[in-house]
DNA sequence: TATGAATGAGCATTCATTCAT
DNA sequence: GATGAATGAATGCTCATTCAT
C-alpha cells in the first residue's frame, strides 16, 4: 500500500479512536469531568497525541459531537429507508429508530446541548440538523395526507411529532422511569391517531439491523 | 426581634443573594463560564463570602438549581389554584404554565439536568419532582374522565402530557424557531382532544398574576 | 490608613516583588530558562500570584523589562544634574553613568535586546528609549560645541558616543575580559578629544551616590 | 570513491542542512520561536532527522552558532589578505568587513550572544573568538604605528576598536536608524585619525568578493 | 461578619525526544 | 538511512478555596 493512503489511513484511525475515547469519556465522567486526561485515557494514547489530530480539545470536542450526530443520523435514514417508500411508514419509522435500542452515549447528547447554550457553532449545527429533520417530516407528512385526502396542519403536527419524541427521549435519558418499548409505543399510537390508522397493524419493534450495519461504534 | 432572628435573616438574605447571583451568572455567561468570581460579581458580594454560606460552589450550585425548582413549582400551583376547582381546567393550566411567559433562567434548567446526569443527588431531585407532577397528572387526569365517563390510558396519557411539555420546552429553548405561543396551543389542543373538549372554549392566554406573587426574583 | 490606598500600596508592592523577582531569575537562571516558577521563587510568592497583578508572563516580563529601563533612565538623569550646568561636564557625566559600578541584572538588559529582535512592542521600547539618549547626546554637544565656537558633525559625533558606550557595554556584559575603570577612561577620553579638553581635568570617579537614592533595588 | 569517504560526505552535507536550516530558521522566526519543526522544515529534512547527527537540539544550535562564527571568521580574513601587506590597510579592511553588506543571520548572532550568557561553552567560544580578533588588531596596531614612529596605547585603542565595531553593530541591527555605510565611515575615520592618515585615501567601499567565494551559504 | 489577597492543584497545550517501520 | 507517529515532561494559566485582617 503506498505511504500516503496508509498514513491517510492512519490519520482517520486516531482520529476516531479520539473521538469514540472522547464519547466514551464524556459517557462516563461527565462532560465538564472529562479532561484530556480522561479522554486520552479512554481512547487508549498518550495525552499529547491530541494536539496531533486535532486543533484543540474543543475541537475535538466539535468533531465528537458532530460524528455522534452523523451516526445518529445515517442511522435514521437507514430506518426510514428500510420501511420502504409509503410515506406513513416511513414516518413511522422515523419516530421510531429514536427509541430502537439502548443506545450507546445517550447521556452524550444532553451534554451537549447544554454546552450548546453558550456555544454559537454547535448551536448552529444542533438548529440546522433538527431543522432538517423537521423538514422531512412535514415532507413525509404531506405525502400521507395527500394520499388519504385528508387535511393535516403540517406544520403544527410536524412540530409535536418531533417535540414529543425529544421530551420522551429526554424523559427517558434523565428519569428511566418507563422504558423505550412505551416511547415507541406513544410514539406509533400518536401518529396511527393522526392519519386514522390501526396501530395494530403497525409493530413497534424495529427491524433487526443485520451484521455489519453498525451505528455508533466502539 | 431577637438578635438570632435577626442573624437567621441575614444568613437566608445572603443564601439568597447568591443563588439568585448565581443563577443570574449561568444565565449570562453559561454554566461552564460561571465561576465563583463571576458569581460573587452578579451576587453583589465578595469572593470569599461563598465559604461563609455554603459548602463550596457545589452546595452553592445545588442549592440554586433546588431554588429554581422550587419556584417553579410553587408558580405552577399557584397557576392550577389560579384555575379553580375543574380538573380539566387545572390540566389546561398545568400544561400552560411552563409556557406563560419568556422565562427568566430559561437556559440554566438545561445546564443543571446535564449536570445532574453525572451528580447523584441532583438527579434524584430532578426524578422526585417529575415523579410528583406526573402523579398529580395523572390524578386530575383520573378525575376528569370519571367526570367524563370515559376511559382513558391514565399512565400513558400523563406520560404524553409531561414529555409533550418538555420536549416543547427543550426545542424552545435550543432553538427558538418556534413561540410560546404555539406551545401552548398544541399543549391544550392536545388536551383538548384527549377529553373531546372544544379548544375554543379554552383560551390559551394566562391569568395575569397579580403583584406581589412573583417567582423567581432577582 | 483608608482601606483603597492602603490595596493600592499593596498592589504597587506586590507588582513591584514580581519584576524584582523576574529581574533576579532572569539573572540566575537565564531568559530561556525563567519560568512561572523561577520567577515565583524568586519573589517569594506562590505560582499563582502572577495572574492576580499581570495579564500573562509576557506582561510581566515586559513591565520588568521596562522597570529595569526606568531605573536605568532615572539614575542617568540623576547623575547629568548632579554634574551641573556644564554641557560638556553632562556629557561626560552621561557617559561614565553606564560604567559606574557593577550593575545589578546588567546581562538582563541583554536578554531583553533579543528578545527584542521578535517582539515589536519591545522593539519600540528599546528604539524610543534610544532615539532620545542620542537626540539629548545632539543638545549637549551641541551646546558644547557653540560654547567653544567649534564646529562638529553633531549627528555623527553622537552616534559615536552612544554606540562607543553600548560597544563596551556589551563586551564588558560577555567577556569581562576589561573593567569599568577602563570603559570610563575609554568614553572620557574619547569625548575630551572631541572637544579638546584635558582628560586630566575630568575625573572618571563618578560622586558616591548618597543614601537614599538607589537605583535598581532588590 | 571509497564507501566510507562517501558516508562521511552525506553526513558533513546532512549537518550542514540541519545547520544553515537552523539559521533561517532564527532568522525567520526568532530564537524563541525556533522549534525543531520550524528547523526541520527549513532544513528540508523530517523531524526525527536531527537525532540522527546532532547529539539534541542544544548541540545543534551550538553547532550553528559555531559555524556561523567559523564564515564570519573566514570572511574577515580574507578581506584582510584580500586588502594587501600594508598593516595600517589590513586594520581599515578588518573594521569595514562588519558593515560590509546587509548581512545574513545578522539577528541571530545577537540571540546566540543572549544564550551565551547561560551557556558557559557558547560563552568560551565566543570569548576565544574576540580575544582572537583583538589581539590581530593589536598586532596590525603595533606594525602600524612602528611604521609611522608613533607611540601609541595599543591596548586601549584595540579595545576602542572592537567595541566601536560591535557597538555600531549591535545599534544597526537593533534600531535600524543609521545605515551601514554610515557604521563603515565612522570606523574609518576613527582608525584614519589614530594614525594621522587621511580618511580620503581609503574608500569604505568593500572590494567585490568574486564569485565562488561565498560567506554563509543557504 | 466581610473582604480580597494568596495559594496550589488541575487544566490544556507545547515540544524535544524516541522508536517502530 | 529516513520517516513521522507517539510519548510525556514541562509550561503558563485558571480558579475554587483558605485565611489574615
Amino acid at each position: 500500500m503506498k505511504r500516503a493512503i496508509k498514513r491517510v489511513l492512519t490519520i482517520e484511525t486516531r482520529r476516531n479512536d479520539l473521538i469514540l475515547g472522547t464519547l466514551r469519556s464524556i459517557e462516563k465522567y461527565g462532560y465538564q469531568n472529562s479532561t484530556v486526561q480522561t479522554i486520552c485515557e479512554e481512547s487508549g494514547v498518550s495525552r499529547g497525541l491530541i494536539g496531533h489530530y486535532f486543533e484543540s480539545k474543543d475541537d475535538l470536542l466539535m468533531a465528537a459531537f458532530q460524528h455522534l450526530n452523523a451516526e445518529l443520523d445515517k442511522e435514521a435514514r437507514l430506518a426510514v429507508r428500510a420501511a420502504g417508500p409509503d410515506p406513513f411508514r416511513r414516518l413511522i419509522a422515523a419516530g421510531l429508530i429514536t427509541f430502537a435500542q439502548e443506545r450507546r452515549y445517550s447521556q452524550v447528547t444532553l451534554h451537549f446541548w447544554s454546552t450548546a447554550l453558550s456555544n454559537p457553532k454547535l448551536l448552529e449545527h444542533h438548529r440546522n440538523l433538527w431543522a432538517r429533520f423537521r423538514a422531512s417530516t412535514e415532507r413525509l407528512m404531506t405525502r400521507a395526507a395527500a394520499e388519504r385526502n385528508m387535511e393535516i396542519d403540517i406544520r403544527h403536527s410536524a412540530l409535536m411529532f418531533t417535540q414529543l419524541i425529544d421530551g420522551l427521549w429526554l424523559g427517558w435519558t434523565l428519569e428511566k422511569s418507563y422504558d423505550l418499548e412505551t416511547c415507541r409505543m406513544l410514539v406509533r399510537d400518536w401518529i396511527c391517531k393522526l392519519f386514522n390508522e390501526d396501530p395494530a397493524n403497525y409493530p413497534t419493534t424495529m427491524p433487526v439491523r443485520e451484521e455489519g450495519s453498525p451505528h455508533v461504534q466502539g
